[in-house]
DNA sequence: GTCTATAGGGGGATAGAC
DNA sequence: GTCTATCCCCCTATAGAC
């Protein structure tokens, strides 16, 4: 019995492996452009056991791709509908959050745009990016603003294009903004922790004019 | 000497079509996705003439590359250099010209985003992007209002992530956003449309919040 | 300049031993 | 489950006839 466990611990492990090395290697260089020989490197792992685990190229780039948009959208889940705060506390949130888990993978927004657009057997479809949207409470809030005259009267589709493109526009854009302005990295992600104050305000007062 | 000059002719021709086709190609699969079959089909010429005139898949995605990304920063110059307009204006200007080129080509600002990360042959350096945004008026512009104590003390750089953020972002994640949200092609341009009037309102109100 | 034919190699996938 | 060896297709590039 200790002995099946182990086995399957070693199992999962080489699984995990393989998966967590996809992972890195189709975030930096995308679905086309990597080789199932350079997952096997970077996992350690001889080149036949990812076939043997994941069958194909395809199907362990689905799972990854459906994993990280997944993650992706999902974040946002929990601060979009969150009850105790103000339409403006929820962009603060998203900056922050998004910020903060883009600096440690800078490699997904690039990745999600990079890939969605050759739209791979429209994993889009498996996400419920509308219902998670469509019925969340910041919405609701926006409309409610609407109707007691707070706020100009727009699309809330441009209000959250607003919110989403001032947060993730400049990772997404990072290498041109570096090259077109000269500032280093450091100096760059001073800019965009800047921006998780800034943001909020901006587009408070985007709300009014 | 007639015959020459048809001749000349039918060459360029020739060369040119491959060139549209990469062109097209390229944009909408990128470098490594692209098969010069693709290309050769999309031409309708025969694959080796791809070589003949070209030498190599490389060198003929650097000319479009480098391309492409030329028009596009390059479109900006005249607006941002322009002495006869206010900073408001420009935005203004900007949100226009980019809204209604991508609507006419809208595969570029994505085929940038993709194909700078994996930075083939470091194509940017050879366009002067920092010589073209450094000395423009629109930053001169941007540096005597803030004197005069018109508007928030930001990074001049903030100020324009924030207007090609709003401007360019939901083309960029255009597939997410349609996909979220619901809305059709059609509705989607007429969103971008309202953008045009609504970016340098929001942006005016941003400088000063 | 344009074609056919093919070299040459890379890359995804599998057979089969252990 | 893991390894070695290998298949075989596809893709870029070129040789050489016209």
């Amino acid at each position: 019995m200790a002995k099946k466990i182990a086995e399957k611990e070693r199992d999962t492990s080489t699984e995990e492996k393989i998966k967590e090395a996809a992972r890195r290697v189709f975030h930096k260089k995308g679905f086309a452009a990597t080789r199932t020989r350079d997952i096997a490197e970077e996992a350690d792992i001889n080149l036949s056991l990812l076939n043997y685990y994941f069958r194909s190229k395809e199907k362990l780039f689905e799972i990854i791709m459906f994993e990280t948009l997944g993650e992706f959208v999902k974040g946002l889940f929990p601060v979009l509908n969150n009850e105790d705060t103000s339409l403006v506390e929820k962009v603060s949130a998203v900056a922050d959050h998004y910020i903060d888990s883009i600096k440690e993978e800078p490699e997904i927004p690039g990745f999600i745009i990079s890939e969605i657009r050759h739209n791979v057997n429209n994993i889009l479809e498996r996400i419920p990016v509308k219902e998670i949207l469509g019925n969340s409470v910041i919405v609701r809030q926006f409309n409610e603003e609407l109707q007691k005259g707070n706020l100009k009267d727009v699309n809330p589709i441009q209000f959250m294009m607003n919110m989403l493109g001032l947060v993730l526009f400049p990772f997404i854009a990072q290498p041109l903004i570096m090259n077109g302005t000269g500032v280093n990295h450091e100096e760059f992600i001073k800019l965009m922790d800047q921006r998780k104050k800034l943001i909020p305000i901006w587009i408070e007062a985007m709300l009014k004019a």
